[in-house]
RNA sequence: GCGGGUGUGGUGAAAUUGGUAGACACGCUAGACUUAGGAUCUAGUGCCGCGAGGCAUGGGGGUUCGAGUCCCUCCACCCGCACCA
């Protein structure tokens, strides 16, 4: 009986299926646990190697979390609105809807071959009316609530209206509200909505018609089409999440993220403490508010830049500038934020002919713009110390801006010292204080002269929500008057129109706009921009929990029950947008009082990529051929410079099966130098060789045909056995001959690629028999040898494995567990199909535990000896470990090892196997339940009793004892137990090999430590 | 630029707390069995050296009886940076 994986896979598979083996109940008196993977978006591609390793360790964590008793929340969706299926139906016309569920069909067909324990009945897609409806109501929660900063958390905004209408603010009285018209009234509120609308940039590309996502954005030019791409203010919907800075930053103390992660999202948050100060500016009443951190430094400045957008800088600017500061404006509009930061190698900036003046000295600071200062961070302007800030030391250098030293000998006048431990000098009333303890003093001077004050400053901005896109949410908005007005909630879903073309609305708007009946409405017009990506994403984990209440997105009991993530698996893609937004949104559904907790995922655990290896053949190009035919006759017509030699051209055709040299002069050459590697008509290569007349008057031409054929074939072997066409691919070893110029390196299909060894009929066949003529230059043994390269799986670098074929071919259970064998889950690794042979292997080695091809049953119910009681022990505890840790790697070959020891112990005994299979379900969940309804058992292998480990059987009565000599491993000794130093020096000391490098001497110390190792001092 | 990560045999990797570096696999070499082998089994496999032994965890330095692991420094590669999801 061998190991038919096929059968047995698709055998359970259905059986878990019809009988519903993985369905969740909310009721149950085990605890819970809930595992969640991110979501994945359901592209056109399907699913690659890549996107199940999450989902397989998930999988495992979920079955053996069972397995322990857990009543274990485990489900899968779609983030099924996106980008590409509507740039899709731009191109093809098809409606995203039918893509997008044509999509998700393969990701779940191809995600229920590996065999997931997902209960589906919970699916979630976000692209769905019944699901967004949901989204829209939070998104209407968001709008109508508030940041109440007494309170530190979100209110609803009736309560801010009641105290404004009762008590006013320190802007305006109750009665000046009272007598505000609606839409002044809607302007102070759309101030502090969590969802907000206002004006903010975005890339806006004239000659497309459209807003274009920073992805399509490459060089300041739009990605199709190469046009320019500028800044455009256009009216937006934005989230408050900065509101939450603090909140999302105190809450990284309570969550179990990787240091890294956390490290990440502080980063992003990016907390400041720092100080606002006012600086005049010479001869105008304005004034220019800086933001910095090191408010001790205010004597080093030597000049200050502004964002080149603020609108201060056209109300400062001399006239003398005004040409240079608008040229360099226009300039900046072309660069995307990040252009502007990363090229500090090329420094730009414009002086604005204004001075501010230094409140403590008087001293004139000119102002400049630069486009490293964005407007969106801080005040939009700093005040720059070359002598203490890098980037403004080269700047200062770079435009000759003269620098003032104020640490001193700390600064060397090459580069800046960002330190805060010098001492300050030329700094009025700072002399003599530590950096460090100047900053207060500075801030308290600056506070008492009113001229500023302390500010805590986050880098982070609040999230744009709108996109001028048609395959998102649309908004529950109607503008009315100017005044954003939500719809009633009995109206929800507000689904998605059919619209006729995907393309983009007037100016700018996204496609919603085009559809005039759907826009207008009796109370006014709808807004046509929809939802960004994140927002299903954001809550997408409570809805699991309760998929199908219409009365509510989650039923409090059902959240109550579940609670948070235990464990959340996915890329560190993810790490500050999806994380943040989906935390902020928990917080505020929190302190709404529609959820008890405040942070959506207790534990992260991230994912490595799987990079692609590609697989290349080297196809030789005119370029090499030409080179080694110049090197060959070189060495014949040594008198004769053929590569250096202006005039050295040769015609090189090779015809019916014969090689033949024609010999043409310049002009031929010349008229078909398009033609000159490659003719479409002969179908032949055509190299160019000699036109050197010298020879031609040595050599009758057919003479010289001759010649050179057989100088050809003897030194290019090749040659000989070509027929009508060339189109050689060289292997790797041989690339010398031809040199990387001479070929050029074409990727080819890893799955037509053995290894390394290229399948050459298949690759004959590929591409439609691109390369149906073909002809290879072998290695000695006859086969083509690839090259190889690690880069971004993707399907244009034809280096993408699909799962199904590898389930077809090994087996879900090999594939599962191949994965997890690769290396650790958090760590990125290239894919190598090869080997998954060894796990398979492994699985065939385990059936044969139990099932002889000829013999059939060879388990027995015989009673297990110690020695194989101690092997299932030690892999219990191992296993046991490793799983709990996420050591999925190491689980695996714990499992290969035991495997390997009970067929060297020839033990086929039951009561072993049975307990080495529970422990194997999660990882192989298809074999794991064939032998244990083999051996006998009637209900499913999920719900047996989880093996437990005895201590007893493992215990060891000796040690074998490294010994070392100064730190160097020379021998073993072995030892009882509990053998004590003083035991064990003595035979230390007389053991041969220690003898012999002690030559003699006495030891300086002997180091015992007792179960680990013994290290003689010499 | 800023932020994060990773460097160990030909390859993926292991070494959980500073204590026998390379477990487990892939690949490769030799052999057995077989009509056959992309099945299975056996032996070998970090590098140099006949050997004793020496050298090895990206490079350099340090702490320690002992460093892949801790500290300093340099280098290389990968990922993210706010409208890809």
């Amino acid at each position: 009986m061998e190991y038919k994986f096929r059968d047995i896979e698709k055998k359970w598979q259905e059986h878990w299926k019809q009988t519903n083996a993985y369905r969740v109940s909310n009721n149950s008196d085990k605890p819970k646990y809930y595992v969640l993977d991110m979501f994945p978006y359901p592209s056109g591609a399907g699913l690659h190697v890549g996107h199940p390793l999450g989902y397989i360790a998930s999988d495992i964590y979920s079955r053996y979390k069972r397995l322990k008793g857990f009543n274990v929340l485990h489900p899968m969706g779609f983030d099924s609105f996106g980008l590409p299926a509507e740039q899709y139906a731009i191109e093809t016309g098809q409606h995203p809807a039918e893509t997008t569920k044509k999509n998700i069909a393969t990701f779940k067909s191809q995600l229920d071959k590996i065999g997931f324990c997902y209960d589906w009945e919970r699916e979630v897609q976000t692209s769905d009316p019944n699901y967004y409806k949901w989204t829209q109501k939070i998104f209407l929660e968001l709008f109508n609530s508030y940041f109440c900063n007494t309170q530190q958390k979100a209110r609803p905004i009736t309560e801010l209206v009641e105290k404004y209408s009762t008590k006013g603010n320190k802007h305006f009285t109750a009665e000046q509200w009272n007598g505000f018209t609606e839409l002044e009234k809607e302007e102070v509120l759309m101030k502090r909505r969590l969802a907000f609308s206002s004006f903010g940039e975005v890339n806006w590309c004239e000659a497309l018609g459209t807003v274009l996502a920073n992805d399509e954005v490459v060089n300041g030019v739009s990605e199709r089409g190469g046009h320019p791409v500028v800044k455009k203010k256009m009216r937006q919907w934005y989230l408050r999440i900065t509101a939450y800075a603090d909140r999302l930053l105190q809450g990284l103390e309570t969550v179990d993220f990787s240091d890294s992660m956390k490290e990440m999202q502080r980063n992003w948050i990016g907390r400041s403490e720092g100080a606002e100060i006012d600086f005049d500016i010479k001869g105008s009443n304005k004034k220019l508010k800086v933001y910095t951190t090191r408010p001790d430094t205010i004597f080093g400045v030597d000049f200050m830049v502004l964002a080149p957008e603020l609108d201060l800088v056209n109300e400062i600017k001399s006239a003398e500038q005004t040409e240079a500061v608008n040229d360099y404006i226009t300039y900046v509009k072309s660069r995307s934020d990040r252009e502007r930061q990363a090229e500090v190698k090329q420094i730009s900036g414009c002086f604005t002919g204004a001075y501010a003046i230094n409140p403590f000295n008087g001293t004139e600071i000119p102002i400049w713009i630069a486009e490293y200062v964005l407007a969106g961070y801080g005040t939009g302007a700093i005040m720059a110390v070359p002598c203490g800030d890098e980037r403004d030391f080269k700047f200062a250098q770079h435009f000759n801006i003269p620098i003032t030293n104020i640490i001193g000998s700390s600064f060397n006048g090459t580069e800046a010292n960002p330190t805060k431990e010098a001492t300050l000098e030329n700094s009025g009333f700072l002399n003599g204080l530590l950096m460090k303890d100047a900053i207060a003093v500075a801030n308290n001077k600056i506070e008492e002269m009113g001229i500023g004050k302390r500010k805590v400053n986050f880098k982070m901005r609040d999230a744009g929500f709108s996109r001028q896109r048609y395959w998102g949410e649309p908004f529950p908005i109607i503008w009315e008057n100017g005044i954003a007005k939500q719809l009633d909630e009995k109206e929800l879903p507000l689904e998605l129109p059919h619209v006729a073309k995907y393309g983009p609305g007037p100016e700018g708007e996204g496609p919603l706009a085009n559809i005039t009946d759907w826009v207008n409405t009796p109370e006014g017009r709808r807004e046509t921009s929809t939802m960004p990506g994140y927002a299903g994403s954001s809550w997408y984990f409570l809805r699991y929990m309760d998929p199908n209440n219409s009365e509510a997105f989650v039923d409090r009991k059902a959240s109550d029950y579940w609670n948070s993530v235990d464990l959340y698996i996915g890329g560190t893609e993810h790490a500050v947008g999806h994380l943040l937004y989906s935390r902020m949104w928990t917080k505020v559904l929190y302190d709404l009082g529609y959820i008890g907790f405040d942070e959506p995922f207790k534990k992260l655990l991230n994912q490595g990529m799987i990079q692609g290896s590609s697989r290349f053949v080297y196809r030789i190009n005119g370029r090499g051929v030409e080179k080694l035919l110049a090197d060959v006759l070189h060495t014949h017509f040594a008198e004769y410079d053929f590569q250096n030699s202006p005039n050295s051209k040769i015609d090189f055709v090779s015809h019916k099966k014969q090689v033949a040299i024609e010999v043409t002069g310049n002009s031929r050459i010349d008229k078909n130098d398009t033609k000159r590697y490659w003719s479409k008509e002969t179908e032949m290569y055509q190299f160019s060789i000699i036109s050197n007349y010298e020879i031609l008057e040595k050599y009758r031409t057919g003479d010289l045909i001759n010649f050179l054929t057989k100088i050809l074939r003897d030194n290019i072997s090749y040659l000989s056995n070509s027929s009508k066409q060339i189109k050689y691919f060289a292997s790797s070893k041989q690339l010398g001959l031809f040199g990387d110029e001479g070929t050029d390196a074409i990727h080819v299909d890893v799955n037509i690629v053995d290894g390394f060894e290229l399948d050459v009929e298949a690759f004959k066949k590929w591409k439609n028999g691109e390369y149906a003529n073909a002809k290879f230059l072998f290695e000695e043994d006859g086969k083509y040898i690839c090259g190889a390269e690690t880069e971004k799986m993707s399907k244009s670098k034809y280096n993408t494995v699909n799962p199904d074929d590898l389930c077809n071919q090994y087996g879900a259970d090999t594939f599962r567990m191949y994965e997890m064998f690769l290396g650790p889950v958090e760590q990125s690794k290239p894919w190598d199909t090869k080997g998954i042979e060894g796990v398979h292997r492994f699985l065939k080695k385990l059936w044969r535990l139990f099932f002889d091809e000829v013999k059939g049953k060879v388990w027995t119910d015989e009673k297990p000896t110690p020695e194989e009681l101690k092997v299932l022990h030690k892999t219990i505890k191992k296993i046991d470990e490793d799983t709990e840790r996420f050591s999925y790697n190491t689980a695996v070959s714990a499992f290969m090892v035991c495997v390997n020891e009970l067929a060297d112990l020839k033990c086929n005994k039951k009561e072993i196997l049975e307990q080495l299979l529970v422990l194997l379900t999660p990882y192989a969940p298809h074999i794991a339940e064939e032998l244990w309804s083999e051996l006998g058992n009637t209900g499913l292998i999920i719900d047996a009793t989880y093996p437990v480990y005895n201590a007893a059987y493992t215990t060891e009565s000796s040690k074998e004892y490294p010994v070392s000599i100064n730190g160097k491993m020379r021998t073993t000794l072995t030892f009882p137990i509990d053998v004590e130093q003083k035991d064990v020096e003595p035979v230390v000391l007389q053991n041969e090999i220690v003898q012999k490098w002690l030559e003699g001497k006495a030891p300086k110390k002997i180091i015992f430590v007792k179960n680990k190792m013994i290290n003689v001092v010499v």
